[in-house]
DNA sequence: CGGAATGAAAT
DNA sequence: ATTTCATTCCG
């Protein structure tokens, strides 16, 4: 069924077809091609329909939009150039993307930076960025760095406890060196701003996977720390309300301030934090030590699924590890929260996970590997159920290293062999199939119509968008559902064959085994 | 007690 | 600059 068959060729290491072309397109129509993220995305939907209306109308407009019209507040418009993977340049501001409702906070302020340098974005940066070399930093082993390590930080930094960073910060600083190049600049203002930009147009599961991580970057902290308490500076209070002058008591902390040792080092140091950077343990991932730090992703599918285990407490766990209250799985020897598949479903395949194989240059295995998209499997609640390619391709990779058994991560983590024996090892080990290719293809075209949505999207399917819902998932299903025929035979499609693999990764899990 | 405001997290 | 979060503040 599916047009699956228009695979002619494999997916052009070049982005031929890719990413360029829509931002030619693009810059020619020059529009907002994303949804303005309405209000706050708290929840659920972040983008109304206007996308799709806009897409729609912009398409047949004129390469020069209505210049004259809204000249700032909302969404702008510009055009600009196509670059390597798209790279941006808007001529205009940028986004403001905030819905009419100013928040609360403050009005927004006005920035400002100057948008004129900040770029446009036509998709999320984990699409616009999917084939970059850069590498993403390894934010799976950088969210399980140990107590030890995390105190170490500490010291370093004389003694100040540092936030844990949430979830968009985790983001923005996963895509950071990708961000920078994309925009060609290394404005740090900018690269936030795009990010921000960026992560309300980011899939559910991507944000969905940035969540968890931060949830587990928390839970680490906090058995690191496990008396740190976040103060924000008493200033707030006189902010608000006048109160003091700012003298503040520079002391900071005033009295006692039993927080101090670990809160801002009080020492002296207040919360500026010293300029120790001497050497940041943030590995990004070589691409080629790859994969190896984060044995629990997928691998912990693999688990569940052969060996039974289910997310009920109470059942026996293939390492050292134990659960904790909150369901989380925590492991004594490292005093570190670990990632396991109760709390979440397949994972957002996030990392750099470049084929060793390959290493050294990974053109084609990295195309799929980090825009992943993946769509939930099973569909909880999601309309698509949609399996990317990027399972198998993650699932290949990964596997195919037995060598590669580091017994420590990039972040100085134990990898637990247990964990990598209980991993079985795919049918397939070879190079992707044609089917995969073909695969891949898919997840090209995909791609490609996920990021010009304007283009993509048929007016007469315009209507199935539950606007109401807004999800924001539309784009996406959009271009899926164009692709596979139907959200119901999307995954079956795409996993027909590799029968082995899709074993696997193509299992849907029941609310039951997630529960 | 809840909404508003603020600060802090990495670059 | 950006988003999220914990905290505090105030009515």
């Amino acid at each position: 069924m599916v047009s699956s068959t228009m695979m002619t060729q494999g997916p052009s290491p070049d982005d031929e077809y890719g990413l360029d072309a829509i931002a030619q397109h693009n810059a020619i129509h020059s529009t907002e091609q994303f949804p303005p993220y309405e209000e706050d995305a708290k929840g659920l939907g972040i983008y109304n329909d206007d996308l799709f209306h806009d897409g729609q109308a912009y398409i047949h407009n004129p390469p020069t939009p209505r210049s004259g019209t809204a000249s700032e507040g909302v969404r702008t418009r510009s055009g600009r150039s196509a670059r390597r993977t798209d790279s941006p340049f808007s001529t205009s501001k940028s986004r403001v993307s905030k819905s009419p409702a100013p928040r609360s906070k403050k009005d927004k302020k006005p920035s400002k930076l100057d948008k004129s340098k900040t770029p446009k974005l036509t998709a999320p940066l984990s699409i616009l960025t999917k084939d970059m070399e850069v590498p993403m930093k390894d934010m799976d082993g950088w969210v399980h760095r140990s107590a030890e390590t995390r105190r170490k930080e500490v010291e370093k930094r004389n003694g100040y406890v540092t936030r844990p960073m949430n979830s968009f910060m985790l983001y923005r600083s996963c895509y950071a060196e990708r961000t920078k190049q994309w925009c060609l600049q290394n404005n740090h203002q900018v690269v936030s701003s795009v990010s921000g930009e960026s992560w309300p147009m980011e899939p559910e599961e991507v944000r969905n996977q940035f969540n968890e991580w931060a949830k587990l970057e928390r839970a680490n902290h906090a058995a690191a720390h496990p008396e740190y308490k976040f103060s924000p500076s008493k200033a707030s209070s006189k902010r608000k309300k006048g109160e003091f002058s700012d003298d503040e008591d520079d002391a900071s902390e005033v009295d006692g301030d039993p927080d101090g040792e670990y809160r801002g080092g009080s020492r002296s140091v207040r919360q500026k934090r010293m300029a120790n950077h001497s050497a940041p343990p943030v590995a990004y991932l070589p691409s080629n030590v790859g994969f190896d730090s984060h044995p629990y992703y997928a691998q912990q599918q693999y688990e569940q699924q052969q060996y039974g285990y289910t997310s009920e407490p109470g059942r026996p766990l293939p390492s050292n590890v134990g659960y904790e209250q909150n369901g989380l799985v925590f492991n004594p020897q490292t005093g570190t929260y670990v990632h396991t598949t109760m709390q979440t479903h397949p994972q957002y395949n996030y990392m750099p996970t470049e084929d060793p194989r390959n290493s050294g240059n990974l053109r084609v295995s990295t195309p799929s590997s980090m825009t992943g998209v993946h769509q939930t499997l099973g569909g909880y609640g999601l309309p698509g159920t949609n399996i990317r390619t990027d399972d198998l391709f993650a699932t290949t990779s990964r596997t195919g290293t037995p060598a590669m058994q580091a017994q420590y991560n990039s972040y100085g983590q134990p990898v637990y062999p247990q964990y990598q024996s209980y991993t079985p090892q795919p049918a397939y080990q070879t190079l992707p199939s044609q089917q995969q290719q073909q695969q891949m293809y898919e997840h090209a075209q995909y791609l490609q119509q996920a990021s010009q949505p304007q283009a993509a999207i048929d007016p007469a399917l315009a209507g199935v968008f539950d606007e109401a819902a807004g999800r924001e998932q539309s784009y996406f299903d959009e271009a899926i559902g164009d692709l596979a025929g139907g959200d119901q035979y999307a995954g079956m499609e795409f996993f027909e064959e590799p029968a082995s693999a899709s074993q696997h990764m193509g299992h849907v899990w029941s609310r039951a085994e997630l529960q």
